[in-house]
DNA sequence: GGGCTTTTGTTGCCTAAGCAACACTTCCGG
DNA sequence: CCGGAAGTGTTGCTTAGGCAACAAAAGCCC
């Protein structure tokens, strides 16, 4: 699992199970009745948390709106990647596929909202891409830094999944996703010759 | 509310989680492996919560089955009892509707399992019975203690319920509440001529 | 029976969560 | 413009829960 291997494995249950019900609650609200109208006191209060307890978590409510981005987006790679330990072309293929769905779920769904909410996005599924290619790379021997390979490599997958998305008939992921595949992984030093 | 009334009303939020968490594990455990084969130690796992918790709250998983039942008979009350604050002949008859259907569905749903299994069942709806009568009895003049009104009411009326749940071609409740209203409400020094 | 594993209760120490009170900002209505 | 109401962060102290280790029962298999 993805969502535990970037994320601390084993944590204390009590932490677990306040996050996911502040998480819940929070995610609840928003559907409801939209951000900027859910305050700090409505997340514990539907949660059932101690309001300081929040605080012990999260600096604030747009931490926590980060904090459920970035684990939505490991969400949707763990659902396609059983294995994501090392770089594949099979991999690589079903993360670019996991970001666009992720984008395009993620921006489309929150339309109301506002382009401010676009940047969020933009800001966690980068930040998970590359410590995700940072882990990769690392086993592999390059002609460039790893940072740098990894920047490049994070950089482009979201540029080219938000082209795809804001697409007015977007095309069929998949199809999209093999098109782009060779250009990816000539960054990362992969043959992509025996597809 | 009456489940928070006969039970302690505002409590600990982590108090009141941690046993939630224990009683739906248990209940579910019980419906996938059946009373016997679950361990304290599955509840504790199934809960995400730790085993010594689980004796700070009940001293074995006898004691939370007895809970369990204790609860499910007062959820059954007060779907029937908005306001259940005091003896009318209203609240009487429905408080019967209520112990004839917990009864029923609580001995007919775990008929595979044991005769042993009703006595649990009537010494906790007895108990609450008990309770409540003493609570709407504190109100009204009565020419025996108290305490021996309430007596013969709890028992009076859950006999009653058994008798009807064990019929092979049980009547509909409300005629069968109808008919020992008059027999119960007289236990309780409460005239029924006008109903 | 004797050895093995599993489950049961129990205990002491540590950490997370609850609570209440605080000062501070923000927002509204008179 | 002012004063209250509501939301925000923060803090010290208390309590519930997690953890690990224990001894003791309860099953099991040979």
């Amino acid at each position: 699992m993805l969502t535990e291997k970037l994320a601390p494995e084993k944590l204390d249950p009590r932490v677990r199970r306040t996050r996911s019900l502040l998480e819940q609650a929070f995610f609840d609200l928003v559907q409801e009745k939209g951000f900027q109208d859910v305050t700090v006191q409505d997340i514990t209060e539907r949660a059932g948390v101690n309001r300081a307890t929040f605080y012990a978590h999260f600096p604030d409510k747009y931490a926590l709106l980060d904090h459920n981005i970035r684990q939505g987006f490991l969400k949707e790679i763990d659902k396609r990647m059983l294995n994501a330990c090392h770089l594949t072309l099979d991999n690589l293929r079903n993360l670019i596929i996991a970001v666009c769905e992720f984008t395009r779920s993620a921006n489309g769904h929150c339309k109301p909202a506002q382009g401010q909410f676009e940047s969020l996005v933009e800001t966690q599924v980068k930040a998970v891409l590359h410590e995700l290619m940072l882990k990769w790379l690392e086993q592999v021997p390059l002609s460039v830094p790893a940072e740098t390979a990894a920047t490049a490599a994070s950089w482009a997958i979201y540029g080219l999944a938000l082209q795809w998305s804001h697409a007015k008939q977007p095309r069929p992921v998949e199809a999209y996703a093999a098109e782009v595949l060779p250009l990816i992984a000539s960054n990362l030093n992969l043959s992509s010759t025996g597809v």
